[in-house]
DNA sequence: CTTGACCCTGTACTTAGGTGCAGGGTTTAT
DNA sequence: ATAAACCCTGCACCTAAGTACAGGGTCAAG
């Protein structure tokens, strides 16, 4: 198996090189071997790991809980119920965003609603009803 | 009119006395009449302007987009579709963001599905999916 | 007239997720 | 052999929206 430098594996799983090094510290992944000249060699599963930290990061999950799916998935003891309640504690959380938004969404909905779009600021309805 | 201290109009707007004083910095808040001791006096309208921040802040809108709205609202030129246009604007924003989620709902919910919740994690097919 | 509550400025710190750079050492290609 | 490209550490910086002091001055009540 060939070792990649920081640089090839930064450009195999497209992410900044400082990047890999930041992740390295908040302790995503794993201290790699070194060369003798104190440069960092990584083996193909790195790519993965950082393909998962990306994955997991696209559905919504922080660092800090990626670095706890990473111990339920490095710990042998663990059930896979406990992946799936994370998964599902994700859910309700990007469930509670949603209706968050929604409900901005309508009440800026009713504003332009209100707002003729014509006439002066100093008769805005969208202006005065944010005043009050 | 009575004047108010910094604490007593951050009692009424019911904001830190820290934030008033950085919204100041950040230009949304008009610099106040000061007391010869240098104490800052606010008048009625001041608590007005917090609300109109902490609203639009509700709506979605940052301290910088706020700072527009502003300076639309202030000046005796702007056209109320121009506010109307803001805010519509930030209504595609909060679509889009709502789309993004949705996407990730569908994607988290497409894994607990898979996932029966038993079994070793070395089996987890969120875990797995997670990795390529 | 003193004590506690209030206010001032200026600066540093917070969270999240990085990015950028200075000042060095190492590898590789020519 | 030398230049370009690469890597190292450690630190500072970025956005956003504040929060938290430290070290001083002021105000109001008893």
């Amino acid at each position: 198996m060939e070792m990649l430098t920081i640089g090839k594996l930064a450009k195999r799983a497209d992410v900044n090189i400082e990047t890999i090094r930041y992740y390295e510290r908040r302790g995503l992944i794993p201290e790699p071997h070194r060369r003798d000249s104190g440069y960092r060699e990584y083996s193909d599963e790195t790519i993965k790991r950082i393909l998962f930290i990306k994955h997991a990061k696209d559905l919504g999950f922080s660092l800090k809980e990626i670095n706890e799916l990473l111990s339920l998935k490095l710990d042998p003891g663990t059930s896979c119920s406990e992946v799936r309640q994370k998964a599902e504690m994700k859910l309700e959380d990007i469930e509670g965003k949603i209706k968050n938004l929604r409900k901005m969404k309508k009440a800026l909905m009713e504003l332009t609603k209100v707002c003729s779009g014509s006439g002066p600021v100093s008769e805005c309805p969208i202006l005065e009803a944010l005043e009050k």
